[in-house]
Parts: C-alpha cells; sequence; structure tokens
RNA sequence: GGCCCGGUAGUUCAGUUGGUUAGAACGCUAGCCUGUCACGCUAGAGGUCGUCAGUUCGAGCCUGAUUCGGGUCGCCA
C-alpha cells in the first residue's frame, strides 16, 4: 500500500473527451478490471463518474508497469498521466474515444477477491447484495440512481424554495397517534413507561407550520411506518412534504404539476403535458378498478348490471356485475390462461371469474347457458362482443369489490400480454375520494385519508347520517398506475373538526387526549390550507423505471425488515433495557 | 397470521427412478501473449449439497421440522 503522496485528483474518469486530449492529467478510483496483454496492459478504472481506460506499455517506466501488472480488481489507484486518442475506439463506454497513458502509479489500497464481480450484467441473490451492499453500489447500474436520486431531491428543492416555500424540520421523536399504520415505538429512559413515536408522515407538524404563519412549508423527511414490506414499500422511507396556505385544491394540484414538469425536464429531458387529468374516486374504479389506475392501456370495466335487473342465474340476481372485453384476445386467453386470471379475481375477494370465449369455431362459456336469449343479446350488445373476443366478468355485491378484482384481472393481462408501453408516462389526478370507509375489524367508519380532511362542501350535511357518502377534498397523483403520491385540504374550523372526531368515533376527551393542542392551536386563527406528500423513493423508483425500491435507496431493508449489512434490529444489552425499565414478556 | 417460489464450488446454475469419485460457465491462482475492452490460450485449486431429524443397505434427490431470502394477501389514515 502508498500513500497519495503528491498526487490529486484534476479529473473526474467520466468527464473525459477527445477535447482533452493530450493532457496531463491524475485520475483515482478502482480498477474495474485488467486486461494484462504481456507487453501492454489495459486497466479500466471506475469513480463515481464513470470509466476511463488506463495503458501500460515497454515506454512506461520500469517500476510502474511492474506495479501495473499486480493490479486486481478492486485495487483502489491514483494514476497520473497523459490523456490520447485510442487507437482502438470503443462506444461500450462513454468515454470510449480515449485513454490515458500512465506515467505514474499509485496503488492505495489492495483488494480481497469479492464474493461476487463487481460489474453490471451479473446476476446475484439480492441477499448476497445486501449483505455486501458497498460493493453491490459500486456497480454502475447500482449507483446512478443513488447520484440522480440526489440530483431528484436538489430539482426538488430548487423548485420549492423558488416559489416562496421554506423547508423546516419537525420532530422525529413524538407522539403516538391512534389512527393510521402501527407505529415504532421508541423507549424514553428519563420517564420510564412513557414512549415518544417515530412518524408516519409530519402531519400534524406541518398543520401547526400553517398556524405559525410560515405560509407555505416543504421538507424532505424520513418517515416510518411498522407493517410489512413489500417490492415497493420499506418501513423507513422518505416523503417530499409539502402545506400551503391560501390554497384551494387546484391551486396545489397547479403547483405540483410544476413541480413534476420541471423534473422531468431537468433530469429525463422530457416534456410533461399539464394539466393531468383528473379522475373522480368513483370513475376511476368503475373503469379501472383502481383508485391508481394504470392508463397505459385498454380494457376498462363495463357496469353490465343492468343486463341482469332479472336474471335467474343466482351469481348475478340482485348484485353488481362487471364486465372487461378482452378485444381480439381469444387466440391468447385459452382457458388455461383464463384459469389463471381467475386465480388473480379470487386473491383479491372475487367468488370467481365467469368467461366466455367467442372463437371462430363457437362460444364457450362459463354462464351464458344459464342466461336468456335477451340477456345474452344485451351483453354482448353492451361490450360490444365480437369473433375473437373473451369477455370476463365479476360479480359482488359490493361494486368496489367486483371492481377491484376485475381491476386485477385487467393489470394482469395488460401485463402479461404487453399491451403496456413502458417508454409512456401517464400521470393523473384521482380526486374527490370518500371521506371514510367502514372498518369491518374496528366495527366503526374511519378516515379514508386521515382525520383532518376536508370534507366536500356539498357533503357537509350526510357526516353524520351517511358518512358512506361523503367524499373528501382529497387527491392522489397517479403515475402508471402506481400512487406516487396525495393529499388533501384540512379542515380549518374547529367546529367541523369536532363533528369530524364524532363521525370516527372518537370520545371527547380520547380526541382531546390525542389532538388537544392540534384543536387548541386551530382556536387562534387557522388560514385555508392544504398540502400533499410524494413518496420520493417511489417517485425516483418511476423515473428510473426500476422494479424494486431497493434499487434506489442505498441501504434498504429486506422482508423481515432487518438491514441485512448491520444485521439491524439487534438483540440488546440487558442493561441497556434496565435502564429503560424495559422487561422481556416470556416468548 | 395465510398462500406461492427458492437455497448444490467464491458467483450463476445443471444434476436422470434414490446407487461408484457431484458437473459446467464465470470468477480465483500460476504461466504465455503489444491494442484489449465479457481479451485470448494453457494448467491448477476450489463442495459438510442452508440446518436438524427421519425413511432406506444407500439421500443432493423422498418425508417432517426449522432457518434464510424473494413475491403476494391481510396490513399499509
Amino acid at each position: 500500500m502508498e500513500s497519495m503522496g503528491n498526487l490529486r485528483r484534476t479529473n473526474y474518469c467520466g468527464e473525459v473527451s477527445l477535447a482533452l486530449a493530450g493532457q496531463e492529467m491524475t485520475v483515482c478510483g478502482s480498477i474495474a478490471r485488467s486486461r494484462d496483454k504481456g507487453g501492454i496492459i489495459f486497466a479500466d478504472l471506475r469513480d463515481t463518474t464513470g470509466i476511463l481506460q488506463l495503458v501500460f506499455d515497454e515506454d512506461t517506466p520500469k517500476e510502474v508497469f511492474a506495479k501495473a501488472e499486480s493490479l486486481r480488481s478492486e485495487y483502489v489507484v491514483i494514476a497520473k498521466g497523459k490523456l490520447r486518442e485510442r487507437a482502438a475506439k470503443t462506444d461500450k463506454i462513454a468515454t470510449g474515444d480515449v485513454e490515458l497513458y500512465v506515467s505514474e502509479l499509485r496503488i492505495l489500497s489492495e483488494a480481497e477477491t469479492t464474493p461476487f464481480e463487481v460489474r453490471d450484467g451479473i446476476n446475484v441473490n439480492d441477499e448476497l447484495r445486501l449483505r455486501y451492499r458497498y460493493l453491490d453500489l459500486r456497480r454502475p447500474s447500482m449507483h446512478a440512481p443513488i447520484v440522480l436520486r440526489s440530483r431528484i431531491m436538489q430539482v426538488i428543492r430548487n423548485y420549492f424554495c423558488d416559489n416562496h416555500f421554506t423547508e423546516i424540520e419537525t420532530p422525529t421523536l413524538i407522539k403516538s397517534t391512534p389512527e393510521g399504520a402501527r407505529d415504532y415505538l421508541v423507549p424514553s429512559r428519563v420517564q420510564p413507561g412513557h414512549f415518544y413515536a417515530l412518524p408516519q408522515s409530519p402531519q400534524v407538524y406541518k398543520q401547526i407550520l400553517m398556524l405559525s404563519g410560515f405560509d407555505r412549508y416543504f421538507q424532505i423527511a424520513r418517515c416510518y411506518r411498522d407493517e410489512d414490506l413489500r417490492a415497493d414499500r420499506q418501513p423507513e422511507f422518505t416523503q417530499v412534504d409539502e402545506e400551503l396556505s391560501f390554497v384551494d385544491e387546484n391551486d396545489i394540484m397547479t403547483i405540483n404539476e410544476g413541480l413534476i414538469k420541471t423534473l422531468w425536464k431537468e433530469l429525463l429531458d422530457v416534456e410533461v403535458a399539464t394539466p393531468f387529468v383528473r379522475l373522480p374516486w368513483n370513475e376511476a374504479m368503475g373503469r379501472f378498478g383502481s383508485d391508481k389506475p394504470d392508463t397505459r392501456f385498454g380494457l376498462e370495466i363495463t357496469d353490465v348490471t343492468g343486463v341482469f335487473a332479472a336474471t335467474t342465474f343466482k351469481p348475478f340476481m340482485g348484485v353488481s356485475v362487471r364486465a372487461i372485453n378482452a378485444k381480439g384476445m381469444a387466440d391468447k386467453l385459452t382457458r388455461k390462461n383464463i384459469d389463471k386470471l381467475g386465480d388473480v379475481a379470487k386473491t383479491y375477494g372475487a367468488k370467481g371469474l365467469a368467461y366466455s370465449r367467442l372463437t371462430a369455431d363457437g362460444t364457450t362459456s362459463s354462464f351464458e347457458k344459464f342466461l336468456t336469449e335477451e340477456e345474452k343479446t344485451a351483453l354482448y350488445a353492451a361490450l360490444n362482443a365480437e369473433t375473437g373476443d373473451v369477455l370476463l366478468l365479476v360479480s359482488d355485491a359490493d361494486w368496489v369489490r367486483a371492481c377491484t378484482a376485475l381491476g386485477q384481472v385487467r393489470l394482469e393481462i395488460g401485463r402479461k400480454y404487453g399491451l403496456i408501453d413502458p417508454d409512456k408516462f401517464n400521470f393523473l389526478w384521482v380526486v374527490d375520494f370518500p371521506l371514510f370507509e367502514y372498518s369491518e375489524t374496528e366495527g366503526r367508519w374511519m378516515a379514508m385519508h386521515h382525520p383532518f380532511t376536508l370534507p366536500k362542501a356539498e357533503d357537509m350535511d350526510k357526516i353524520e347520517s351517511d358518512p358512506g357518502a361523503c367524499h373528501a377534498v382529497a387527491y392522489d397523483i397517479v403515475l402508471n398506475g402506481v400512487e406516487m403520491g396525495g393529499g388533501s385540504m384540512r379542515i380549518n374550523d374547529p367546529a367541523l373538526q369536532d363533528r369530524m372526531f364524532k363521525a370516527l368515533g372518537f370520545t371527547e376527551e380520547r380526541a382531546r387526549e390525542n389532538f388537544g393542542f392540534l384543536m387548541d392551536a386551530y382556536r387562534y386563527g387557522a388560514p385555508p390550507h392544504g398540502g400533499m406528500a410524494y413518496g420520493l423513493d417511489r417517485m425516483v423508483m418511476l423515473m428510473l423505471k426500476k422494479d424494486s425500491i431497493r434499487d434506489v435507496i442505498a441501504f434498504p431493508k429486506v422482508q423481515n425488515a432487518s438491514e441485512l449489512m448491520s444485521g439491524a434490529p439487534e438483540i440488546v444489552d440487558p442493561q441497556q433495557l434496565k435502564d429503560l425499565k424495559i422487561v422481556m414478556a416470556e416468548q
């Protein structure tokens, strides 16, 4: 091992080009690969910006050439030399026109053989990659998203700061609140038996900031939810959080369309057309069977309940019936494939998937034999059914469940049969969400968004009498079938907030206990305000077209919420528990 | 908590009905090679088949449990 001595970097590997040929320069990084041809040695040097080829030959000083022969993958070096045009160019790397003819080389650190090859195009299991995350992150395809994520955050900061927003940090040791996801708890040492929660979002604080006169706030905030993981869900994640005063929902959506436009232009050089489509929740559920519809392909759902108003076919009697016509897909959707779609429907709560395959050889159907001729004709007319089509139907007493199951079938068909154009960015707003949803487990109405969401003006008189029919001034921003963010206008009238808490089944004592400080705050003058929050990890994932959220997080957690490199969470020293007055229950 | 998939050289995988000494590619080590860029050629090293128990004359293969990882439903205001 050597020291850098008086050598210092003058250039980054990925930033040199033919224009700099002839210049003396010093670069540093890791050896990605070396090719020793005997009399000439090539070594690919990798730094955070890219790769540059180093060359050594018979005219290289002898001791430098000897060092070059000893280079192995991942050795860390600093090299000085003259940049020159290559004799043999390549377009495989950005700097393929040039190479550094090295006159001075220092090996700053040697490296053991790595557990997997540090290069793109490898296929290594996730566990190993995460255990050696620092090696994984050296690979250009894993490295680049993390760098781009930093640029995304910078563009976001600039956009908000240019629009009179103030960036404010809110606490991460906070009071646990009952609604919503399970909290991560942090015990207090100085108050035994008392616990902080880690925030699921800065919700309460950002509303308080509006009451503090900051007018417009944003924060790139770490948030925590103690729930099970998914490919697009981590227990610890980052929100781009914002709140604005003296605005309505249209102002907020417009400002955020501007943010999206700026991000996509500056980072992807993509022109995003605004304003985005605004789809009421009822329509999104009815047409796409999802509150985050993927509109990159058709296969929309049709309500055919009316067709079966007088039917004697039991599964369709007195329930909602919804259908998809998979146009011209009879040859692809074989009996076997339809069965698989049926499994998808059942996973999402449907009792089954009724089908008709209209082939040139005749129709095979799971249900048509139970229909009258009139019903069949009416169904075909409603779905514009022709030879070559496949009709897929789900019935359920709950129209939302019928649509949800069919919506998942729709997505499965879209994905499996290549109906989705991966180059599209389809943005839309889903608006007018239900204010409440009924929880079977809790046996009461719950806030669909959160308890501070402003009800739509026309629903004010139904909050107590018909909560299921109330809609909220709430909106989600959806991209390609993924919920990228969401928000709402907030209640700024203390009397209305009291009504909401009552409707949600809070006693006055419990409301005071949980949100007393917030209720008090709204007594001293509250501007109209609202806001939203993005899942930054998802946003980056969508911008880079990655399948997993882990690819855009430097140190992600795995399915059991542990972090494989460090081994967290870990059993702690008994003394630490003693200090906290915590006794473990019998397992 | 439920369901599905996976664990065999350092890595990615193959492994026949349960039968001798478990293979390949890449990587690694050594040698050769002056225009490579997934360099090439030659030789070599490298395995408690995730773990435990069971069935069997005999288990990488069958059974059970367990563990680790992935996907998903529930859950995620």
